[in-house]
Formats: C-alpha cells, structure tokens, sequence
DNA sequence: TTTATTTCGGATATTTTTATCCTATTTATA
DNA sequence: TATAAATAGGATAAAAATATCCGAAATAAA
C-alpha cells in the first residue's frame, strides 16, 4: 500500500511526537533503533518531513528532531504520506491510465473510487496525537 | 496501490475475456498493443496468470491465450491479484510490522484494517464478466 | 514430415526504490 | 574562539521491479 519509506516515515513521526510531548528532541539513531529501520535511509526520510514542515529540525549540538507540542494533534497521516509518497494513492488511476476520470474512466474506477475514498478519509482524520497516545498507552507498538 | 504488473494483468484478462466471448484467442502482442503495456514484460505476466490458472493458454500455431467462455463470470479480481501480486494486500500489516495482529497490533492497525477489508470485499466482488461488459458497452476505458 | 506460428522460459538490461557512506554546515557550550 | 555534537546533502551501492532479447518447445496445417 505504502513505500517502505513511508512506513518509516509514519512511525518516526509517532516516535517523535511521543518524545516532543515531554520536550525531548530525538536523533535519526534512536528512530531508527526505536522503529526498527535503516538509520541513513531514516534520516533521508525526516529531511523529507522537514522540507515539508511536517516536523521541524534544529541542527548542531543539543539539536534533533521535534514537533510543536501543540501542533501534534492536527498533524494527519495524510500530511505525512502526502509529503512522502506524494498524493498518487489520493488522485492515480488504479489501473495506471494517464487520463482516468468520470469521463474516461478505467474498468475499475468506480469501484476504487470507494475503496480510496475511504482511505483518503481515514489518513485525513487520523492525528498524529492519537497514534502517539496509543503507543504511549501501550495500545499499539512500533516494532515487532 | 498495485504492481505495474497487476495492472497490466488486470487489463490483459479483461482484454482476453472481451476476445473469447467470440471464440478468439489473443497474442501477446496484441494484448500489449491494446492495454498500451510493454510486450514481453506483457508475455511474462500472461505466463504467470496461466501457472495460476487464472486464465489458458494455446501454444503452437493458432494459439493463444483465452479463457473459458463460461468461466468469465466466475474469475474474480481477487483472483488475477493474488496471482500476480500475492496476498500481501489482504494480509501484510500497513506499517510494515512482522507480527501485526489484535495482540500486537501496529499504530494503524484496527483502522487499516476497515480499509483493506473494504479494498478486499471489493476484489473479491468484482467479476471479469462485469468489467468486460462495460469495455465492451464503451462504457470504460483500457487505455487512454 | 516439414514449416510457420506461437507460447515458454532463461539470461540480461534498465529503472526505481531502498540503503549506505562521507563530508559540509550549523550551533550550543566550554 | 575552539570544540564537540548535530542535521544536511551529495555520491555511491545494493536490491527489487520493470523491461527486453533470444532460443527452445509445442502445435496446427500444408
């Protein structure tokens, strides 16, 4: 469904966001340990998010990566897959075709219109405080 | 969301159904020619869609691939998936994890999970008998 | 039986994605 | 100001997906 750079990038928000919340900045090393990725890759990943204002960086010592503690809840998963992946899995034709719409539409369009929308909103309406307060919580994990 | 492979598979067999409703198999070439895809990338995805039994294929002269006349109704979109891009789709956790389930569930978990059962609900519904008739009717489109 | 046609399948090439490495730049503190 | 600790980013490598090429095997018809 997602790249695998997505992936990461998804769960290195929540790891972030768990520790911004108790005013910690983290290190591309720790993400990756935490979310069980690829350390140079992972960071390639957060200056994605960075470039995107998903999350903010401050560089030299005592630096890392955070988020505004108050900024948390109204990051959504779409922001994040978006600056990632681009919105491809929002707008792409299912079946690849250049043109696709309800004019010329695929053999699949209608159907996947459905399926996408649905997935649309759920990555819209989901926080990044709740999948924080999930891993918090215990609720949820990062890794196997 | 799928394989560039899975796309051109799904594309093919619609195209190979259209042709065997009137008794006529289908080359590769054609096919190819038709969906807009590479040709022998095409051919290898034919191969495994015939390994799979999703579809049948004629060698020698006059042949081709066809697929039964009566079966059309009864091959399901789920089915030229799985063959061509595995069950990851249905079954793989959408952050990546190894061991993703109610116990151990990732950050996405239960909300993916409405999602995909939704996009699999959706595969597993969808015949190639409907997709055919509506290329057929003009009513979609394999190409642009 | 020979020939032409067609799928099969192995080998290889190209492109994209994933991953690594190393140096430059930034910045807080001593 | 010097130093150590960080991120930024370019270059490169490895792996996976996509794509091409070509000879082998099968088969219908002449």
């Amino acid at each position: 469904m997602f790249s695998k750079a997505c992936e990461y990038g998804i769960k290195a928000c929540i790891f972030i966001a768990i520790n911004s919340y108790e005013g910690k900045r983290v290190s591309p090393k720790e993400i990756a340990e935490e979310i069980n990725s690829p350390q140079a890759f992972t960071a390639k990943i957060l200056q994605a998010l960075v470039r995107h204002k998903v999350i903010n960086s401050i560089k030299g010592a005592y630096g890392g990566f955070e988020v505004s503690k108050y900024e948390i809840k109204n990051i959504k998963l779409s922001q994040i897959v978006k600056a990632i992946d681009g919105d491809n899995i929002y707008n792409g034709c299912g079946l690849g075709l250049e043109k696709c719409d309800e004019n010329h539409p695929c053999p699949v369009h209608d159907k996947f219109k459905v399926v996408r929308d649905e997935l649309k909103l759920m990555l819209e309406n989901t926080s990044l405080e709740e999948l924080a307060l999930n891993i918090k919580s215990g609720a949820s994990f990062l890794k196997t």
